[in-house]
RNA sequence: GCGCCCGUAGCUCAAUGGAUAGAGCAACAGAUUUCUAAUCUGUCGGCUAGAGGUUCGAAUCCUCUCGGGCGCGCCA
């Protein structure tokens, strides 16, 4: 929120003081309390790129934004070490936080953002062969929240599923449970999990969509839907692949070798060609998936995101050179690798093969340690970074999950409002909240908004769970010093703390309990 | 071999090129006659894998080495 504000002040100085506007600074929050609540690098910045000195660019930068700031936000503004531009906000301002939280409630930390997209956010599409493994949770957990984060920045956000209900897999899916069910073994390039003895239907379709429903199910118990479900036949059912293929056929960009059709992609800076058409008249996946994101295009949306496992991650130039040759605007297109999961027990690896049927599934992940948990988990970590998971540390630690800590505070604080039986006044007077401790908690809870801009716009969905925890501790230490019963003006600090802690959680998609 | 991602405290992870690299867990020492102890306070713990380079400033950017993950199908 404040950074905002920040950003506008610097918006006028900047030309007061003929320096350039499009300089890459940022606002942040200092690491020392000393410096101020938040900083700026701008007159660092500013006098690399003009050959000056950054401390003397600081100086009048800081005369000039406190003359600039007109509503007092500020108590003071002032030039530190370097070059950097510290400010220090007064206590008025925090509190007045208090009545905008309670003022804005379920939408305080949305913000609407001026690029107002209509986006398309691909995420999961798993495999209709089996169930959904542990990096599947992951990946789904961060594509949700990644969409209620867009949603909250003024993006209008669609998510969908791709059903790979086409192809090799597919068929050896049905020849596998049909080999099961006879008692036979199933075949060498089969799948020989356990759940194939449990796959229900007689067509190849009826089986797949059996699993299909399994995996719907399990993403609704991390409370996962969504909008819609593109199932690839329909792109082939369609004639759509096929067009796409004699689209780049007629950009002169394929070629004829052994029956097959290929696409020139090795000029495109691929390391080979890829087939479209194989020998035998049937698309490749390729083929179906430029089709599919023809498709996506073609639907009218400004922006594509997806999220594709590292497995995937050789494909995304290939993709992407298909679409640009198609005069798509591939820069409106993002891809987000999601790294895999591994998941221990205790210090023992647990290895992941849907062949052997060793594995361990999402559905059996949440029956464990619950869908908060597992959503909270898979949120507090860079969906690029690997991730070493122990199923034994997350059961055992249940209760000092850092999700319980979050929730504990919400938890806490609802007791307190409903223990204060006295009906909050409408005019609090806020001015006696400036101990340390309440200004800490005041602080934290004015970030808010910048933690929402700034998740979504990394699509960070671990600033959220990090943020959480953060306001969570500052909110227990404030707890711990300051009485609230008898306090309008604190108990009306709490309030909002809940507020925000309730947003947080939303946005997190945990559930945000009253009482524990 | 080539490509992408990663390497930060004992463990799991943070840190939009910024100021003295932070949390949680684990370990140790304390705190409650009062609003939820699923809490709080303190201590211990680091040459950010290693070596160079870029600049006012590098965990972050560049090069190389080592180590790990994933790719490099007429599979999806």
């Amino acid at each position: 929120m404040s950074k905002a504000i920040i950003a506008a002040l610097l918006g006028k100085a900047l030309p007061e003081l003929d320096l350039p506007g499009d300089l890459d600074f940022v606002v942040n929050i200092p690491p020392q309390p000393h410096l101020g609540d938040y900083a700026t690098n701008v007159s660092l910045i500013a006098a690399k790129r003009l050959g000056r000195n950054p401390w003397q660019i600081a100086e009048q930068l800081a005369a000039s934004l406190k003359n600039l700031d007109k509503n007092n936000i500020f108590t003071r503004i002032e030039a530190a070490k370097p070059g950097f531009v510290n400010f220090f906000l007064t206590d008025t301002y925090l509190q007045g936080i208090i009545t905008e939280i309670e003022k804005q409630g379920d939408d305080w930390g949305k913000i609407k953002s001026t690029i107002g997209t209509k986006v398309l956010l691909e995420f999961v599409s798993a495999n209709p062969t089996g169930p959904l493994h542990i990096g599947h949770g992951r990946w789904a957990v961060a594509g949700d929240i990644i969409a209620r984060l867009l949603k909250a920045t003024g993006h209008e956000v669609k998510t969908e599923f791709y059903i790979n209900n086409v192809g090799n897999q597919v068929e050896k899916l049905a020849v596998s449970v049909r080999a099961r069910r006879a008692g036979e073994p199933v075949p060498e390039d089969g799948y020989g999990g356990a759940y194939i003895a449990d796959v229900k239907g007689e067509t190849r379709d009826e089986m797949l969509e059996n699993l299909l429903n399994q995996q719907k199910a399990t993403l609704l118990a991390l409370g996962i839907k969504f909008d819609n479900w593109f199932r690839e036949n329909d792109l082939h059912d369609q004639g759509k692949v096929a067009l796409i293929v004699t689209k780049l056929n007629d950009l002169g960009v394929t070629f004829n070798e052994e029956g097959a059709i290929w696409f020139k992609s090795q000029e495109l800076g691929d390391d080979k060609n890829r087939v479209l058409m194989r020998e035998d008249g049937r698309p490749t996946y390729f083929a179906a998936d430029i089709a599919y994101h023809f498709d996506k295009f073609n639907r009218g949306y400004d922006y594509l995101i997806n999220i594709w496992g590292t497995d995937h991650h050789g494909y995304v130039n290939r993709l992407k050179s298909a679409l640009k040759v198609l005069g798509l605007p591939i820069e409106r297109f993002e891809i987000i690798i999601g790294q895999l999961v591994s998941l221990y027990r205790g210090k023992e690896l647990v290895r992941m093969s849907k062949r052997t049927g060793d594995m361990v599934t999402l559905q059996e992940v949440i029956d464990e340690i619950g869908a908060d948990a597992t959503r909270f988990f898979f949120a507090a970590t860079d969906v690029n970074s690997h991730l070493d998971f122990d199923l034994e540390l997350a059961k055992k630690q249940s209760n000092e999950n850092p999700v319980y800590y979050v929730q504990y505070a919400h938890a806490r604080i609802c007791s307190i409002i409903k223990k204060s039986a006295e009906r909050r006044a409408q005019n609090i007077d806020l001015s006696s909240l400036n101990h340390p401790e309440e200004r800490a908690l005041m602080f934290k809870l004015q970030t808010w908004p910048d933690i929402v801009f700034e998740s979504a716009r990394l699509r960070h969905t671990h600033r959220l769970t990090e943020y959480g925890k953060e306001l969570a501790a500052v909110f227990h230490s404030f707890y711990e010093k300051c009485r609230v019963i008898g306090n309008p003006a604190r108990l009306a600090l709490v309030a909002s703390s809940r507020i925000t802690l309730h947003n947080i959680l939303q946005m997190l998609g945990v559930s945000a309990p009253e009482s524990m």
